[in-house]
DNA sequence: CTCCTTCCTGAGAGCGCTTCCAAGCTGGGA
DNA sequence: TCCCAGCTTGGAAGCGCTCTCAGGAAGGAG
């Protein structure tokens, strides 16, 4: 209650009168300019005892660095990354961010892109941003990285060599997916894409071909579209099964949720008849029956990364651009070796 | 490109001297003051060409007013609600205060409450924040109630007659779960509660209890404690079946997804033997097996009307707290009905 | 003892905007 | 014709802070 009267009445101004000493000479021991170490003790005394806390808006308008970034991302709430993956991504930033007292501005990309932009662009207060860029095209990204917004993409590897951003190696995390179901035996391995126009569909589609073609094993009409959703997987096992696979590699697990419905519905097993294999990992994933194996990502890593690199371009501008790959772990459970193995 | 350069070039001077009217005249345009129709055509031409933005620091600190609000959210992620209640609340407030042009700052709770409440009181940016407020006692609520932003609640009604908040009616929804499964001609009813010290938890609990009073029958070594996750519905399930239920309402869906595991583990059939019951409906509750009769909250309706609720209060602060209690929804499914119903 | 350096401090000029105040103009009523 | 009300406009004072600059004190070297 008392240290909060403090915050609310004071402006340095106040402090420096409480004080004796001048408003620079406070200003600057809160940002740590040079003071003797007699008046920075008693200067410190005052300011703990008060509470005080400098406003922001003024900081920033004086000072031009506001400590707040934004983080935009456009959820297409029902199609792309399902919730976790959000919600977690979001955890990871906050978490990093807050460890450097910096605030975070968040856009869910309701509006439009270009009124977005222009929010972002034209409130002067952003010192930087975190944008999730699925899309292989996005005109808001675009527009982001074309301003001079110091700005980070989390999940899209694009061809602008400038660009910072912060992912995983999607195409060799599919080929080590379908690796291990090559060397567990199978040979008609399916695989259910993600959504086309996506860095991560596109590149696990990548993957899985590279590793089929190392295998010397064909592919031709064992690639069945998917979208990322459940029910798409579910129709596109369908499609596979037709054809004859013995495993199916999913371009997530939600799809491989899918699969594994249909998989049941034509009365075969997993993984005796089909195995079968996700993508991502989340928490159900090695609670199916039978428990999948699939792509561990560090979602909250990935979140944590994005906050740091863009710690340090703002720190550093001319340090040239950030690029995070980070490391994906392949989780083998009994729905591709059967078996006894423990889930 | 165009419009990007005029933004970041312009202030309110150099629109003034593009104009050629003093300053104060251009914020009047902006700002909706008085100026005749002519001035206000020129300026607002040349206001569209440039593409002007006003810088949010400066007008915050000129006029106290920011245009953002805050948005606490402390998650205790593995804990208490998962991820899709927390990000589609999140999308909720933020279509909502997107309509209102506000802006949005996040905390996750991933620091200490006090220094978070400093955080948000001291930076004076802020004009009003948002608060998930699921525990009964919570100091961060507390010591933001007790503060001078106006605040509003989400999933927390206390006793405190001053606060705005937006909640369900936690008790009269498990009250109609509870009645919903005596009408279904249960007599042994069982109740998996959530976490104990969450309204949530608690309120459900007393809904149970007033349905089973209203029907006549005992509820003694009927409750079993959960907290709202899995593992332990689980746990708890095989506590209430082997004091022999035919029903078990569970605090929320995850909880229920537990309990029935060990009622499958133990060679019961549902709803045969026994019926269930969650509490969320989540995406998954429709598509387990059999299906999941449950309770519909508009989550994100809450943190829209949350959004609203801070809205109005910003507008009229005199006007007193903004309550509201949205509607729940009962929806039954075959996991307490049977037979021929459809999910 | 004097001069120069170094360190610490205060004064003051803004950052870009809002808003109060007063001045100028117009037009209607007396 | 004169006066006053009402509208539009510009001037200017901040909002609370940062940061440059210059002055003063203190200490070391000559």
């Amino acid at each position: 209650m008392e240290a909060e009267e403090g915050s609310l009445a004071g402006t340095l101004d106040d402090l420096a009168a409480l004080t004796g000493v001048s408003r620079a000479t406070v200003s600057r021991v809160i940002n740590g300019g040079s003071v003797s170490e007699a008046t920075r003790e008693r200067v410190l005394a005052v300011l703990e005892r008060t509470g005080y806390r400098p406003n922001l808006a003024a900081r920033t308008l004086a000072s031009g660095r506001s400590g707040v970034v934004g983080v935009v991302m456009h959820v297409d709430s029902h199609e792309l990354f399902q919730d976790p993956y959000f919600s977690q991504l979001l955890q990871g930033m906050s978490d990093a961010l807050s460890e450097t007292a910096t605030g975070m501005m968040l856009w869910l990309g309701n509006r439009s892109k270009q009124e977005t932009l222009d929010q972002i662009l034209g409130m002067g207060l952003l010192e930087g941003v975190i944008v999730t860029a699925y899309n292989l095209e996005d005109p808001l990204v675009d527009g982001l990285l074309a301003s001079s917004v110091p700005t980070v993409l989390v999940g899209h590897r694009r061809a602008d060599l400038s660009a910072s951003y912060v992912d995983v190696d999607h195409v060799r995390a599919a080929e080590a997916v379908t690796s291990h179901l090559v060397d567990a035996g199978r040979r008609r391995i399916g695989h259910i894409t993600g959504r086309r126009g996506t860095v991560a569909g596109e590149d696990r589609i990548a993957g899985y071909e590279r590793a089929m073609a190392r295998a010397g094993l064909p592919t031709e009409g064992l690639i069945a579209d998917g979208d990322f959703r459940r029910s798409t997987g579910a129709t596109a096992a369908l499609e596979l099964l037709d054809r004859g696979v013995d495993a199916i590699f999913c371009a997530n697990d939600a799809t491989a949720v899918g699969a594994l419905e249909s998989i049941r519905a034509r009365g075969l097993r997993t993984p005796e008849d089909v195995a079968l294999a996700g993508f991502d990992d989340l928490d159900f994933a090695a609670n199916l029956d039978p428990p999948l194996t699939t792509v561990r990502q560090g979602i909250r890593a990935q979140g944590a990364e994005a906050a740091h690199a863009l710690s340090q371009l703002l720190e550093d501008p001319d340090g040239g651009p950030r690029r995070v790959i980070l490391p994906t772990e392949l989780v083998i459970r009994r729905s591709t070796v059967g078996g006894v193995q423990a889930a």
